[in-house]
RNA sequence: CAAGUAAGGUAUGUGAUCGCGGCUGGCAGAACCGAAAGGGGCCAGGUGAGGAAAGUCCGGGCUCCACAGAGCAGGAUGCCGGAUAACGUCCGGCGGAGGCGACUUCAGGGACAGUGCAACAGAAAUAAACCGCCUGCUUUUGCAGGUAAGGGUGGAAAGGCAGUGUAAGAGACUACCGCCGUUCUGGUAACAGGACGGGUCCAUGUAAACCCCAUCCGGAGCAAGACCGAAUAGAAAACUAUGUGGCUGCUCGUCACGUUUUCAGGUGGGUCGCUUGAGGCUGCUGGCAACAGCAGUCCUGGAUAGAUGAUCACACACGACAUAACCCGGCUUAUCGCUUUGCUUGUUGU
RNA sequence: GGCUCCAUGGUCAAGCGGUCAAGACAUCGCCCUUUCACGGCGGUAACACGGGUUCGAUUCCCGUUGGAGUCA
């Protein structure tokens, strides 16, 4: 990831939790702060109440690839945790980006005319 | 062909694009982060989870701590022989139980070394006479004695069954079976078979109750441990301003604060430990087998918030259970299916 | 990743292998009260699951499941 690394610390989840906003979904909960960096930083949480290892896993990795992959919309500076929730066990990728793209917007970090001219030019890219 | 039984094998595949962790080679040896150690760029190649990686139930390697030797305590194991680094594992036997059979299954030492427990029911539970049967006395009926064949209770009531015998009965006596002892034969042994003797003589079960006997076990665990080392608590030495603050309003005095170096210490962080090993595969030899020996050949994750994913296309059986965290040998548990071989029973055909 | 421990009504909890598994709070009915509360009487309701040892298991043994604690 160009702009990204992941949030490590404890204590930076903590104060995430703590001083950030939060919206959430069905599936995911979005935690957001701003941290005067010129790069963001990603933080996933999958509680054990999920399912075992191997779902855990998946699903960690289903949201850092659709985070991966929409990771030009995002806004600089601002360290994310998503926080999965149990509902999101059975869901595909389509799903988990669709969710990611929604609580962006809610949080004001995702550009949405980019969005829309990517899709765009994805449309015209045959031209 | 059907039903069964035992032992294995395999664990979606192929292609394209994007993405991740090690490794190797090449190019840079710059920028950047950091006090340092160290990290870090670009390109190419190759590589990257399981049969249970799980549970952590056993055993071992490895590391540190302790240790003259021995014992106690505590724990584990428990038919016999073998395998193994070791084991509670495995293999082959023996005995009991189950199955027509192939085969399965068993914590399977000791109950005269001692102690404990055995509710309820039952006359009686480790100790014997309630009913019954028989004899005598009395003869309304009960009393005294004999008796464990029958009744009922219970998980368990003096070995079973048949006969002799008797007042009624009783291993009191006899045959067969069981049990105990001695002995012979076979077997490394558990044990099996036979012969002779004991009438079974103080009673049952429980040792996954305490216990006895035999064997084994020092403790902790890679967050072990080793090294490099900001910070901060500390020790010593040197230096400087004669500075700041307190005693005190001023002077003197005195106390605290400063800088540098060295030492100690070892936090955040980093490096090692870390993967070539009781290793896999093939063949030969020994062994019924577990396994062992020899030869050839192969190198196959090493992360540190933690790498195998996503999308598209095709195929079919439509994909279960499940993700290494120091490493091995087992056990247990979860699991969609597909498949191989041996054997048993039944039916039909030749 | 390693180690240690626990599981009994809705909740908190006692329980030598043996008769109907104590209690307390909760709630269901009745009584008391003008009514509510307090109080009194009675009822419903449980041994996490699967095997084994034993005549008999909540208890003993083994294995699962779930839940805690601890080591940086």
């Amino acid at each position: 990831m160009k702009y990204s690394e992941s949030l490590k610390k404890n204590r930076d989840f903590l104060t995430v939790y703590r001083k950030g906003a939060s919206f959430a979904n069905k599936y995911l909960v979005m935690y957001v702060r701003e941290n005067g960096l010129n790069k963001n930083r990603l933080g996933i949480s999958v509680s054990k109440k999920v399912g075992n290892s191997v779902v855990r896993h998946h699903l960690c990795r289903l949201v850092r690839e659709a985070y991966r992959l929409q990771e030009e919309l995002f806004h600089r500076g601002v360290d994310i945790v998503v926080v999965a929730r149990v509902n999101a066990k059975d869901c595909t990728y389509f799903e988990i980006e669709r969710a990611i793209y929604h609580l962006g917007k809610l949080h004001h970090i995702v550009e949405v005319e980019k969005k829309e001219k990517a899709n765009e030019t994805h449309n015209d890219c045959n031209d």
